[in-house]
RNA sequence: GCGCUGUUAGCUCAAUUGGAUAGAGCAUCUGACUUCGGAUCAGAAGGUUAGAGGUUCAAGUCCUCUACGGCGCACCA
């Protein structure tokens, strides 16, 4: 447990005992400025304002009523009615004893474990998965640990866009090729390249259009031949994504594409016709809602056609029934807003009991803050960014590190520089707008992943230098400044997991292992671990500690570590 | 036009959700190794939190207005 909850406990009781109306809310917080103390409590000055008393006299109530746990100091009241704490360092000890016993290392578990859904990822059949991709795939990735970390039951769904209209056109180009073989080696660029062509000609000629919808509603309707060259194009496109996924790291529990759903949309369509809660207008099927917008929801066209809404309908039924999801959450870019607040409005109106969730993050833009394009004006490719970075991490390796030999230096400099590229991804809120660029994405120096894994291989090193077998797991004794505040923060992070977790964000976590990783470096720079004996047992148990929370940190955004660099 | 969202140091971003003197990295400048990995550390400089008003003991955070961005608004996904 850590030390705020632990203290937070005491003064949430003193708060309900004597404040009963209060609403509940963290009492208890870190200070900022540690000049203050440890921790601090705003309680009584909530409370007075709540009850029209005088703060400062309610401060000093809690400070001498409310006693902090043994070998706390006694606090004081400072300012305009806060109470601050201080932990003493043989407290501070105590706890970490515990927490060297704790294979959780203070990560809370929920009281109430939820199924729940998360939908990421997503990417096109027969396109390149591209930048656009990235932030859902690693945000819904980190989400997925970090929950499933504090005890919830987390499906993965990638549920692959394989099924829309795009197939008219690229159907129409390739059987007009003579539908040649698919090459592994260059599939997706193959198919890219159908697709264009099959566009450009829908898009000049009327005739051809036609042609393209007759194609789709072909394949829509099973025709043998035409499901055969689908098959062959999701094939072929899985290998391309099982590809990225794997150098990323990344899994799925479900592989679902929106082709799964198609026998059940006419059903949900007309439910929710029959419950009046879709009307029919201008020919197509449309839902409405002036709360939400002027503009109603469409979920079937004049022409009959189902649409993104109408599946996305049926795969929250298939979710909710088939997966028992209590909980969905999808990770899109925020373009998607709207929609998603009409799809969870309609689904609660037809009675949907899982809660829904947006977990929604800003553009990727360019430099000049408009939308990326790569050169030739198409996006950037996911796979150019990864090699890009592997090369990156490689010539810094070299230079670094010119006794490596080539096969070590290759799975170094790919582990360095997919981990920069994750944690790069991941440490701005989420919620901005994203401006890229490859300076930011794969840089080395500063508030980075090899900043972190640097820390993490240097207490490795520590503990293999002191020829230890298993991990070090003596008292520990803090005698140093330095000592005291890596321990403290290392009693953080079960606090940090929970905050980025609730938040749905990754970032506070990315700002926890930062100031964890900084903090280890200065008590490497003052704190000899080998040389006292003394103290070495103790030092040698927090090294270690250190170095579980780093690796346990990294691996809930994702990011593997390495034992030298 | 309506709606969503944003604006914090030269640049890129934090700020535990209303708490005390707004913090980091990059870039710039100055220092520290015969040492457990220098991919490190210590320090300097850099701010009217876009602007104005309001609420509050307390506002970067909440409310109102203004300015300037990004995005979305019926047959794409």
């Amino acid at each position: 447990m850590s030390l705020r909850v632990e203290l937070e406990e005491r003064v949430a009781a003193w708060a309900i005992q004597n404040f009963p109306d209060l609403p509940p809310e963290p009492w208890v917080r870190p200070c900022a400025d540690e000049r203050h103390g440890h921790f601090q409590s705003h309680l009584a000055m909530v409370a007075a304002k709540a009850t029209r008393q005088n703060p400062r006299e309610l401060a000093n109530r809690l400070a001498q009523e409310c006693l902090p746990p043994e070998g706390w100091e006694q606090p004081t009241v400072a300012g305009a009615g806060f109470v601050n704490y201080r932990v003493g360092a043989e407290a501070v000890g105590r706890a970490v004893d515990a927490l060297r016993g704790d294979l959780r290392l203070g990560v809370p578990k929920v009281s109430q474990p939820e199924n729940i859904v998360m939908d990421f990822s997503s990417p096109n059949i027969a396109k390149a998965m591209h930048v656009g991709h990235i932030r859902s795939t690693l945000l819904g990735d980190s989400l997925a640990r970090m929950l499933q970390r504090l005890g919830h039951q987390v499906t993965r769904v990638n549920h692959l866009g394989d099924w829309g209209t795009q197939f008219g056109k690229l159907l129409l180009a390739y059987r007009a090729a003579g539908r040649p073989p698919i090459e592994a080696e260059r599939a997706i660029d193959q198919l890219e390249e159908f697709y264009k062509k099959g566009h450009q000609e829908a898009e000049s000629d009327p005739a051809k259009m036609d042609q393209a919808r007759a194609e789709l509603a072909a394949l829509q309707a099973g025709d043998p031949e035409r499901l055969q060259d689908w098959r062959l194009f999701c094939e072929r496109s899985a290998e391309h994504f099982r590809n990225i996924y794997e150098r990323l790291g990344v899994t799925f529990d479900s592989v679902r594409g929106e082709s799964a759903y198609h026998e059940d949309l006419p059903k949900v369509v007309q439910d929710l016709l029959d419950r009046n809660i879709a009307e029919i207008s201008q020919g197509a099927v449309v839902i409405r809602n002036p709360a939400i917008s002027e503009e109603p929801y469409l979920i079937r066209k004049s022409d009959g056609a189902f649409l993104y809404a109408t599946t996305d309908l049926a795969a929250i039924q298939y979710r909710t029934k088939e997966l028992k999801a209590d909980r969905i959450l999808y990770v899109t870019d925020s373009r998607q807003q709207l929609h998603f607040r009409w799809l969870f409005d309609t689904a609660e109106r037809a009675g949907c009991q899982a809660r829904l969730e947006h977990v929604w993050f800003g553009t990727i833009l360019g430099p000049d803050r408009k939308p990326l394009k790569s050169r030739d004006g198409t996006p950037l490719k996911l796979i150019d960014l990864l090699n890009e970075a592997r090369e990156r991490a490689a010539t810094i390796l070299k230079n670094k590190r010119p006794d490596l030999n080539p096969a070590d230096l290759d799975s170094k400099a790919e582990l360095l520089g997919i981990a920069s590229l994750k944690y790069a991804d991941q440490l701005p809120n989420r919620n901005l707008d994203y401006v890229f660029t490859w300076e930011k994405l794969l840089a080395f120096d500063g508030n980075t992943a090899p900043y972190i894994l640097n820390a993490y291989v240097r207490t490795r090193s520590i503990l293999r230098k002191a020829g230890l077998t298993q991990q070090p797991n003596s008292p520990v004794k803090l005698s140093q400044p330095e000592e005291e505040v890596l321990a403290r923060l290392l009693l953080r992070f079960g606090d940090a997991v929970a905050l980025a977790a609730m938040d749905r964000k990754p970032h506070h976590l990315c700002g926890y292992l930062y100031e964890l990783a900084a903090q280890y470096h200065r008590f490497f720079e003052v704190c000899p671990v080998l040389q006292l004996p003394a103290l070495r047992d103790s030092r040698l148990t927090l090294v270690g500690l250190t170095g579980d929370v780093l690796k346990e940190g990294l691996s809930l955004l994702g990011i593997p570590t390495l034992e030298e660099m």
